[in-house]
DNA sequence: ATAGTGCTTTACGTTTACGTCAACGTCAAG
DNA sequence: CTTGACGTTGACGTAAACGTAAAGCACTAT
């Protein structure tokens, strides 16, 4: 119940891996939710007998998650798209079909992109012209 | 069931309000869709009898909840938005009030402006990884 | 008068993205 | 050896954002 500092060690050792707990914490998210990314085939965790042991792929993998569902892209298309960075190249079908999909992935993000420029254009706008409302009630 | 080019009109005479039917189409959602955004609140279209009548206003609130809903907001918040811009700004409280959350909606649309400047960056870097193992390919 | 086209409400269904128990395993500490 | 603390798998619940009939009104054309 006292000051206990030795909560969060266990991969001390190995120093590269961590608990469901760790990186759920770590992200600001629930183990529910990591577990449900899992569930999705969105992270693959490796099994130490039963328990899940993340690395530093898996950290990687929930940055982009997370960061694409800031950008309101559904969990399933997250999937296919972290999938492409691990996808095998080798051939040169797949590398065109990558290519293919990357062009793709851009147009969106583009439109996004032009998207919240407008919003923050639109917003600052607005401010000036509360501003403006303001300095005239100052004024009198 | 032949040609019928006197499909769309309605609205000849006043030439400023559309039907359900045509902003939907507009739009590119359904009516459907058009009605959940009126039962939330987002828009208020005029009645003329029982039918929805649509100005520009209501053109305007749609575009903004669209461009919101790219933006991966939830409509109840795009509701507030919206309804901030449209918000009576007479006193000082109100101003003051108005001014805090175009700083709230900043700072959230700046993140997301950096989210997806950094997704395309990434994405221009796996490109260029991708060309070169093509570039390799052909070498060969 | 009737049929067709478009709009209306009511209401239940569906998908996505988790939340929330329940019930059980496991490992170290007391 | 029992008690926590943490982990696990179901499985059902829920909120958001519509989809999808069903059934009826209104106007127009035949």
């Amino acid at each position: 119940m006292t000051s206990d500092t030795s909560t969060t060690h266990r991969s001390s050792r190995t120093g590269e891996t961590w608990t469901i707990a760790q990186v759920a914490e770590a992200f600001d998210v629930t183990h529910r939710t990591v577990r449900h990314y899992e569930d999705l085939g969105l992270i693959s965790p490796e099994r130490r007998g039963t328990q899940r042991v993340y690395h530093r792929r898996d950290r990687t993998r929930l940055g982009l998650i997370l960061r694409g569902k800031r950008l309101g892209f559904p969990l399933e298309e997250i999937r296919t798209i972290i999938d492409l960075f691990d996808a095998p190249r080798g051939r040169r079908t797949q590398l065109e079909y990558v290519l293919d999909q990357i062009d793709e992935r851009r147009t969106d993000l583009e439109q996004r992109l032009r998207d919240v420029q407008d919003a923050i254009a639109e917003l600052g706008e607005f401010e000036r012209r509360c501003r403006d409302d303001l300095g005239r009630l100052d004024h009198v």
